[in-house]
DNA sequence: TGAAAACGGACTTGACTGGTCCGTTTTACC
DNA sequence: GGTAAAACGGACCAGTCAAGTCCGTTTTCA
């Protein structure tokens, strides 16, 4: 959060100010999460518990503040990724970052707007290091024999966010845990090389 | 279409009238597939070649537009479930819709949205017969072997609906054959009897 | 050919959102 | 306690966008 704070150099600001902007930021969190990048300031500023001028006076805009917000969460994501390829097992290590990813995206809609491209945020540099991230555990684990060889590393970003479901289909409400009954699907197709073909 | 045409009763309408009626109908069906169910009134009539004032003479409402457009298409699907279940093969006919509900919800982002429950329109009655028609689908390639025992039905139009990429991930843009690919992956993984378990 | 039907699109209305401004309250230092 | 600077809240402003209306003009057809 220092990238929005770092503007703040004087003398420290009074304690109302700082508890403001704590709040502000908690309350930007959850609500990315339980809204998606599109709330408003006024959201926010009402979950936070502050009036709207609070937000303008602490804050240089919506958009800054979405921005730290999200670029901090992909910086977890990235971190989870490099933490995944230092497990020497590739399948474990590609299979508990597929879970960590897919559970971050299917309870967080602002991460879930943010990795599908839907906010004009500058979040580029985390993006690029989350592909080569995927790129590396994906061939890792062909190489190794525990991923299916007839697909593209592409392939898999697709297919994991593809698991996050939307929460209906043809009038059913999904549970909270229905990524992970998805997730087990398609790890089972990921799994082995292409089925006996049975048409 | 009738649903929306009904009210006509008296002599039949003017030649241009009985024109712009349908023009808006079809480019109703296009836009709705482009744009999802959010596209605008306007919009519906600058692509049919007609004013603003002459979609609101001749229908009486956005909604009751694109209700109908949906009613339609969501009654083509039910139709081809219809079909799939008639084919003795339980998991040919299984896999055929699976492609066919697929397709259709990766190439219209308005069949998409309405049944995603995207969109407050009353299809309530042809979700209903859709949720039949897919309960009947799995469990009958259940009991043919050719569908995995551990799962429910329900978990079924969730992996379905899964299956359509969102048009970028990470930055990366889906190919509009990314559906086809993740499907392959998903039959793969509902094919057989859960993996062994190889954790 | 002329009256009824239909047309186009400017305009109205209402919702919503990012951001500003100013009168009031809180803080912190004496 | 007193007071001045700092901070606060929220009414308000400006811009946007979409549904739906209205009326002067054009088209149809008996």
């Amino acid at each position: 959060m220092e990238r929005l704070l770092a503007a703040e150099l004087g003398q420290r600001p009074r304690a109302d100010a700082q508890r403001n902007v704590r709040r502000l930021v908690d309350a930007a969190r959850k609500a990315v999460a339980e809204v998606g990048v599109d709330v408003t300031a006024h959201e926010i500023a009402r979950r936070a518990g502050v009036g709207i001028g609070t937000f303008y006076r602490r804050l240089p805009s919506r958009e800054a503040l979405l921005g730290a917000v999200l670029a901090d969460t992909l910086d977890e994501i990235v971190a989870l990724a490099d933490r995944a390829l230092r497990n020497p097992d590739p399948w474990r290590g590609f299979r508990d970052f597929a879970e960590d990813y897919v559970g971050l995206r299917a309870t967080s809609c602002g991460i879930n707007d943010a990795l599908g491209g839907q906010c004009p945020l500058e979040i580029d540099s985390s993006l690029t290091a989350l592909r080569d991230r995927f790129r590396q555990l994906v061939e890792r684990a062909q190489e190794a024999g525990a991923i299916r060889s007839d697909l593209v590393w592409q392939d898999v970003p697709f297919l994991l966010s593809s698991v996050i479901p939307a929460d209906r289909t043809i009038g059913l409400r999904a549970g909270p845990e229905q990524w992970r009954r998805n997730l087990r699907i398609v790890l089972d197709g990921l799994d082995r090389e292409p089925a006996r073909s049975r048409d």
